[in-house]
DNA sequence: GAGACTTGCGAGAGCGTTCTCGCAAACCTT
DNA sequence: AAGGTTTGCGAGAACGCTCTCGCAAGTCTC
């Protein structure tokens, strides 16, 4: 019969039981203004015995403040960046007293200025965002954001004035193809997950990402830089798809003049390397060699280990929070473009062309 | 010299520009009661031209609901299982019009405490729990909650009564114990990681969560029906730290009646095998066996792929959400406790020692 | 064409806080 | 002892929305 209501106690219940004002228990409980020490105790007890807990929304609807920041993030956070960046920024904003409201974007535009307007809506401190497009940003512009602060997060955008925390994925990929010129190797491939793109080509998309233009751009100078000859590089721009990346693999594999070891840009893309490789009993670091991008458990874990570009991704995220925070309770700060270093793990995944030169059979000195 | 002040337009401003009452643009904004089609139009577009978005603060406030729901997950997002309940949870959720407050205690009740508390400030509908430990469970009483909903998913409570959407780890690890026996494995090790354990240890902790606790039956159950002796199983309940759990493999390995198969718990323990299994140059499905709970792309794509309990990760956060907002929009929903079914994937990295005895140096039919 | 019903809209209260202001009492100061 | 200052507290407005109520005008009914 009792209905079980959603009853709540609210502070005027706290104050009434307290033999005090509203404002007074205000005061007791926020711990503000001019109180009398015993006063407060005492209404404080009265609060905890008959459970009352604050209600956040209303204070915020006074104070204009929410403590929340909300994160827009692309679609796979179950992905070795996202999910990691993401724990990252759960835990930096707790540590500043912010909660963490998550949307997710499908690398899609339409849910992404969706996701800005529902934060919008719910009054989020600020927000960070991994923006899913380099075209479009007009739901970016600090007129519509209505002085709601941004930070953008792994990729930037041009023509926006808004800071961002990326890493510097040029010098990475140049890094990386370095190393596998230096032990050796002449033809490389670069499998590229790059997302509006319908299957597997080699045909560079008009727009890219900030991140992934980097790798492009590194890549490139990077091989040209050795006096590799275009046509003794590969690339493939891939939809993030098993079925498809796997029969991208394949393809490289298959052509003329196969790649001797395959840069990848992301995980997924690495994982259909070791698929494929799988498949075709191809011994990594010997028959076929990888480098990606991105640290994982797994790729330490497995043998030979995968060399990889590290990325400073939990600092990115934290990075980010502070920047975040920063111009929520001091606005104004300059906006920043902040680019972090990446690093070189060389592990056994790249063979080592100089001292086995019979790997590759195409292989002159 | 203009202060960027956070003057967002209201619903008065869009009210006095289209010359209607608050009521009538609310009304019209809101779509509700009655109210002239043409007026409702002219109300929106105005609304529209001056950047209007409604303050979802001040809805909740009046109509008592935030369509927020918070999750309160442990540590490890970045853990297989639950980044992927992460995603499924903010996917559905967003597909039913809810947005999600993600908390993150670290495997402590404390601060599940503390986050349960700030969710229930927030106001939020409902929340999804990963809770931290089988034993303290007052935070969750229906009188502290108040009335807002919760679902339990990975793990049940006993002493509680609250939906629970798990899974049926009891039958998924006897399973994998069964595969293993059936290609001919007669000494078995468990590497279990635990939460509250220092270092490892083969003495069983008085308490263990739900779903270890079904796996540690499941797998005695299994082992005992094999007529496999305690003497031959090796149990280690391990902190789930690299260090520590590479110890307790590399322990396991070097007693003097060394497992064939290790079944691990999780991605984090099947990493530790694959460590140290590299580190000897052990050849997974050869020198050693393994099988674990949770399948990953990493897993597959390994080679040979690692055989696994795999749990439908993604139709537990899909049904926590189903069920929670279920009750949220209708109270009084009856408790239930779903156990979903896992499966088991035979890959290759359980040595069929039928066809292969003299894998197993000890090996007698 | 008079009463009943419908339509469209505005006034005003209320959601649970915080915060400003003002007032009385207590405490200084000289 | 008289004026000033400090202390503690309450009244009431405000945050931005929704929703009930009531009223005027229009529409129906016979």
């Amino acid at each position: 019969m009792a209905e079980l209501k959603q009853n709540r106690p609210t502070i005027v219940d706290v104050a009434q039981k307290a033999g005090v004002s509203r404002a007074t228990a205000s005061r007791a409980l926020s711990n503000y203004g001019r109180i009398n020490a015993e006063t407060a105790k005492h209404v404080r007890e009265v609060a905890n015995s008959i459970g009352y807990v604050s209600n956040e929304l209303a204070r915020a609807m006074r104070s204009g403040k929410t403590s929340t920041i909300g994160l827009v993030i692309i679609a796979d956070f179950t992905n070795a960046f996202f999910d990691r960046v993401t724990k990252s920024i759960v835990d930096s904003a707790r540590g500043r007293g912010y909660q963490v409201l998550i949307t997710n974007t499908d690398e899609d535009i339409a849910a992404e200025r969706k996701a800005i307007e529902t934060l919008i809506e719910k009054r989020v401190d600020g927000m960070i965002v991994v923006p899913s497009t380099a075209v479009v940003h007009d739901h970016l512009d600090k007129g519509r954001l209505g002085g709601t602060p941004v930070v953008l997060i792994d990729r930037r955008l041009e023509g926006v004035q808004l800071t961002s925390v990326t890493t510097d994925d040029f010098i990475g990929t140049e890094q990386a193809v370095k190393n596998a010129v230096s032990l050796g190797h002449r033809r490389i491939g670069f499998l590229i997950a790059t997302a509006g793109v319908i299957g597997a080509s080699s045909e560079r998309p008009k727009t890219l990402i900030s991140s992934i233009q980097d790798r492009v751009n590194g890549f490139s100078q990077a091989a040209t830089d050795a006096g590799i000859k275009p046509r003794a590089q590969t690339w493939l721009f891939c939809q993030d798809d098993p079925a498809v990346s796997e029969a991208a693999v394949a393809a490289m594999l298959d052509a003329p003049k196969a790649p001797t070891v395959i840069m990848t840009s992301n995980n997924d893309m690495a994982l259909a390397v070791l698929k494929v490789a799988g498949n075709r009993e191809l011994v990594l670091g010997r028959d076929i060699s990888l480098v990606t991008v991105d640290d994982s458990q797994w790729l330490a874990a497995m043998s030979p280990g995968v060399t990889v570009v590290v990325r400073p991704v939990e600092q990115v995220g934290q990075i980010a929070v502070e920047k975040l925070i920063a111009e929520i309770e001091e606005p104004g700060q300059p906006t920043e473009r902040i680019v972090l270093p990446t690093e070189l793990i060389a592990r056994g995944s790249v063979a080592n062309l100089v001292l086995r030169p019979e790997l590759d059979p195409e292989y002159k000195e």
